[in-house]
DNA sequence: GCAGTCCTTACGAATCCCTGACGTTCGCCA
DNA sequence: TGGCGAACGTCAGGGATTCGTAAGGACTGC
């Protein structure tokens, strides 16, 4: 009989969910906070995790992560409401599935069947999780964490801003790609006009922090007339230099 | 609606990746390896195709280029790192752009609109090109990555100004055709009127840079009472029999 | 040899980017 | 509540790059 954990703060919610998943025959566990949570997952790991977003303490992203470090286990979000930042987050932090709320019970159970069968069928020969590893982004000497809202720089944690993490976090997520400042603008800012130079100065600072010499970056390089361009380093370091 | 077709080979991300762009309202089909891509694509030609490059049995590019033979088709390639290599070939074979993992589910949606956006608006009145609006060029020793604003020879990159990768881009897409300065002036400056030397004094500059001996141009061969033709360098016989 | 066309060079002007600095806002803490 | 500092957005000066144009010389075809 296959074990789920059921992570809520709210003992209805739990409750409920407990019992559809009962029904439907799986073995079932309960956490009220995420420090049980993530005690109880490494003492006796479940097929699955229900986990709610939302937990007084310890938030479900870490809950998440700290279940993860353990080993590959599904893990099924639930959000708020139908925001588009939770599942995000959630994704990136590496759910398997979400669900929104207010959910149906039998939903959930349906969702759950869904993953484990999904999780179940694929034996990847390494000791790869099943689920796409899509938590953390990394180039070269930098690695960022966007739930965890962590950037570092050779395993050096950066002292990065709001703005400046953005920035890098979609620096990361398009590489090689020439971008302009109006679409930088629009993308990381989310403005659809505003003075471009606020672009160009936040660029600066950010070189200042992530870049061997801010003077002749490397990682951000400015395409003249287009907008900037971020380089990941090749695998291999040494270049000549022409 | 739209339809877009998503092939992967995980449940996982082809099932979130589906749930994104239904609630951004397209219509989704999912394809989880080659053949069956393939199949689905001929079958019921999509809007668009969503493509991971690692693929089991038939590689991504493969099924791109059978897909491609079909008729013209956008793709957006999925790439595995932000792996330089991928991004190549992805954009050799004409994929029209690439995201690469781990992504947001929200910024592959934003690159499908955006893609979707410029196919449906056919700027060039020339019957010329068919599909390409980002694929990557090369011709002979020269590759160009317009949306890297990147362009190399012999591997080594080229330092070229806005105006001079324009108008090599120009060339590329439009090899083996004899074209007068006025056009070069309205299809690469935009201008109608304008003095015709400034073309001249590009196309030098631009030789200056490509070519192996800038007196006696190759690439760029003067068309005497004409204009300019980019012959490229004999490897493959492509005809221009249209 | 001639007229038309093209190549080369040079230079001022315009554009673009970097830098430093300033005022404001917001959150934190005494 | 008031002060303080960090973060942000804005601006202007300065430097570097690029652009467009003009002028003279070289070449082509007749």
């Amino acid at each position: 009989m296959k074990r789920v954990l059921v992570v809520d703060d709210d003992p209805t919610v739990s409750e409920v969910v407990a019992g559809y998943l009962t029904r439907a025959g799986f073995d079932v566990d309960v956490a009220a906070d995420g420090p049980s949570a993530v005690a109880r997952a490494t003492a006796q790991p479940p097929e699955l995790v229900v986990l709610d977003l939302m937990l007084p303490g310890m938030d479900g992203l870490e809950v998440c992560r700290r279940i993860r470090e353990t080993g590959p286990l599904p893990v099924i979000m639930l959000t708020a409401r139908g925001d588009e930042e939770d599942r995000i987050l959630g994704l990136e932090v590496g759910a398997d599935d979400y669900v929104t709320k207010p959910f149906s019970p039998r939903e959930l159970v349906l969702r759950v069947e869904s993953v484990l069968r999904r999780a179940g069928a694929p034996a990847t020969a390494q000791g790869a999780p099943s689920v796409p590893r899509l938590t953390g982004l990394r180039a070269g000497p930098l690695t960022l964490d966007p739930a965890a809202r962590r950037a570092t720089r050779c395993g050096r944690e950066l002292a990065l801003t709001i703005r400046e993490f953005d920035l890098l976090e979609f620096f990361l997520r398009n590489p090689g790609r020439a971008t302009s400042r109006e679409e930088l603008m629009r993308r990381v800012w989310g403005w659809e006009f505003g003075d471009l130079s606020t672009v160009t100065v936040h660029v600066r600072r950010l070189r200042e922090k992530i870049e061997d010499d801010p003077a002749h970056p490397r990682l951000i390089s400015t395409v003249w007339g287009v907008g900037y361009r971020f380089d990941p380093p090749a695998a291999n370091g040494a270049d000549d230099a022409a």
